[in-house]
RNA sequence: GACUCGUUGGUGAAGUGGUUCAACACGCCGCCCUCUCAAGGCGGUAUUCACGGGUUCGAAACCCGUACGAGUUACCA
């Protein structure tokens, strides 16, 4: 009997090759540069942060190349997978703008490299398997599990490396004959890899962001296919889809860097040009004294849904992922504020390769803030109000009872050179604009007086205010010329200089006036600009804030 | 334990032998700015690049050790 015998008996309804696959999958038509790129996560049902700053580099390189960035499912974990991951995970990939030129996503393929989902890709596995069998680089292994943590532990107590190798790897010693008569049996096995390479020599391989790497060969015979269902682990599937995907760059996190030499391996016994790779460096976060690894259970933020609901702008998100990956990222873009990112041009040299950037929601925050800042008034109006209507019931209601009104309040001082930066995040904004509302401004009664707080002197200048010198009509220095002599008749000192070099002199400044007008408004001492505040609420709902104090 | 990658300020980092006596951004602190806050302006924030040794006229940059951190070491990706 021999190694096609064994092949057949395992694979006796594989009738497709290599060569089969070859033709169906053809080399793309790709110009001088372009680049193809994936996207492929398992379906766990949760898109982590690290796997989407992945996405996003994929993304930038296959766009700006005039290449093509793909979807690809792995879900060859079976017992890992959620039902609705994939829709989440689309749902993340649209919602940035990053749609998929192919994919595969309720029923439909796009793209003719297909499918798109692992485990409907088990037939073409299977010939890759079938073919490995035949010229003798891989075999049936019918080790037990309680044989191989034996094994392990027992290479533990002697200092060995750990794994199946060399002449730990005993199946791979077994005939054509043995291992016919266990499948015959019906002794369950998975298939390894017979790997040829020496542990102790090395080969150069090289890596877009560190450099050339000198590594170890392997020589583990690693498992390809699994036992249960039959589908491939990553690292099989790994080769035979980037390479039938036609996959020209490999971009994916530093925790995959020691299982490059199985991998090079592996597509060296097929005789393939390995992808180019991109191993990026982690991102961590800061847990005490110690940085670590952003964990989906631990942290919120690992998630990108955590964004989504904070309701943070999508540009803000990339800008920040984009400059942890190179720190350029930032100073190109203000430079050319009207440039997509796909423009950026991306430098996988660039990246740290410092093993790890901690995420910063600071720096996050900061870039919201700048982001939100620059939108105008009704761009801010359709982006919030949508955010609301998924996740704010709050915002929603508000922005309903009246978009005109909203879109007022939103609007000071913005669209301008400089304008005002309040919300850091589409949630945020309810925060800042509440007391503008009347049914909620009568549930605070908190009010944050400072320097002023007796209840007479508040109840007289805000009376005497509203009675003698407020009008809707006023322009802004009419306003805050009345504001001064209001100031003035009071005893108060309205020339903030001569206040400041001699306060002891007054019973307060302007400053202080218009501190109580503002509190009695608003509750706050912070707000935006006063004089916008009072225009948009009118004289009569201000004389109706303001009569609480003097009744 | 073994193997691999790394180590520049509070954070992300720039910088691969000599205008870097370490850029830029965030954060923090201070001052300024005819109403607050925010913004903005100005300034401060690593006498030094984990540590020890070496190479060199010259090192954060090159070499060697040490320490520390991270990743891998699955029929998970």
């Amino acid at each position: 009997m021999t190694n096609h015998d064994l092949a057949e008996l395992i694979f006796p309804n594989i009738t497709k090759t290599i060569e089969d696959y070859e033709k169906i999958y053809p080399e793309r038509n790709l110009k001088e540069g372009e680049k193809v790129t994936r996207f492929a996560p398992s379906p766990t049902g949760f898109v982590h942060i690290g796997n989407f700053q992945a996405a996003v580099i994929d993304y930038v390189m296959a766009k700006s190349s005039g290449g093509i960035f793909y979807l690809r499912n792995e879900d060859t974990d079976k017992s890992r997978e959620v039902e609705t991951a994939i829709e989440k995970i689309m749902q993340v990939l649209r919602f940035y703008d990053m749609e998929p030129d192919e994919y595969e996503y309720k029923g439909k393929i796009v793209g003719n490299y297909g499918p798109y989902i692992q485990s409907e890709r088990k037939e073409i596995y299977h010939a890759c398997i079938k073919y490995l069998i035949e010229i003798g680089r891989a075999y049936p292994c019918f080790c037990e599990k309680e044989h191989l943590d034996q094994m392990r532990e027992n290479q533990e107590k002697n200092k060995m490396r750990t794994g199946y190798y060399g002449r730990y790897a005993t199946c791979r010693n077994l005939s054509v004959e043995e291992a016919v008569a266990n499948i015959k049996a019906g002794k369950p096995y998975v298939i390894r890899f017979r790997s040829l390479g020496n542990f102790d020599d090395r080969f150069w391989f090289d890596d877009l962001v560190r450099g050339k790497l000198y590594l170890n060969q392997n020589d583990q015979d690693i498992v390809i296919m699994k036992s249960d269902n039959l589908l491939p682990t990553y690292h099989f599937a790994h080769v035979v889809d980037d390479h039938f995907m036609r996959t020209t760059h490999v971009v994916r996190g530093e925790e995959w860097l020691s299982s490059v030499p199985g991998h090079i391996e592996l597509f060296e016994a097929f005789g393939w040009k390995p992808p180019k790779y991109i191993h990026t460096p982690l991102i961590l976060k800061q847990d005490g004294d110690i940085k670590r690894k952003i964990s989906k259970r631990k942290d919120p933020e690992a998630s990108m849904s955590y964004y989504m609901e904070k309701g943070y702008p999508t540009e803000a998100v990339i800008e920040a992922l984009m400059t942890i990956a190179n720190s350029n990222y930032e100073e190109w873009h203000t430079a050319n504020p009207d440039k997509s990112f796909l423009e950026f041009d991306f430098q996988p040299k660039k990246m740290s390769s410092s093993g790890g950037a901690l995420f910063d929601l600071d720096k996050l925050n900061n870039i919201s803030k700048n982001v939100i800042s620059k939108m105008n008034k009704d761009t801010l109006y359709e982006l919030s109000y949508s955010w609301a209507k998924q996740y704010s019931e709050l915002l929603k209601n508000l922005i309903e009872m009246d978009p005109e009104y909203y879109k007022k309040i939103i609007n000071i001082e913005r669209e301008q050179k400089k304008p005002r930066k309040d919300y850091e995040t589409y949630a945020s904004i309810p925060n800042e604009i509440w007391y503008m509302y009347d049914h909620l401004f009568e549930e605070y009664h908190d009010y944050d007086f400072q320097k002023i707080s007796n209840p007479n002197e508040i109840a007289m200048i805000l009376k005497t205010y509203i009675e003698k010198y407020y009008q809707d009509s006023d322009d802004k220095d009419t306003w805050f010329d009345k504001i001064k002599q209001l100031t003035t008749e009071l005893g108060y000192c309205a020339d903030m200089k001569a206040y400041k070099e001699n306060p002891d002199a007054y019973k307060g400044s302007v400053a202080d006036i218009s501190t109580v007008i503002r509190v009695a408004l608003t509750t706050r001492s912070m707000t935006p600009d006063l004089y916008e505040l009072l225009k948009l609420l009118g004289k009569e709902r201000i004389q109706k804030r303001f009569a609480k104090f003097y009744q």
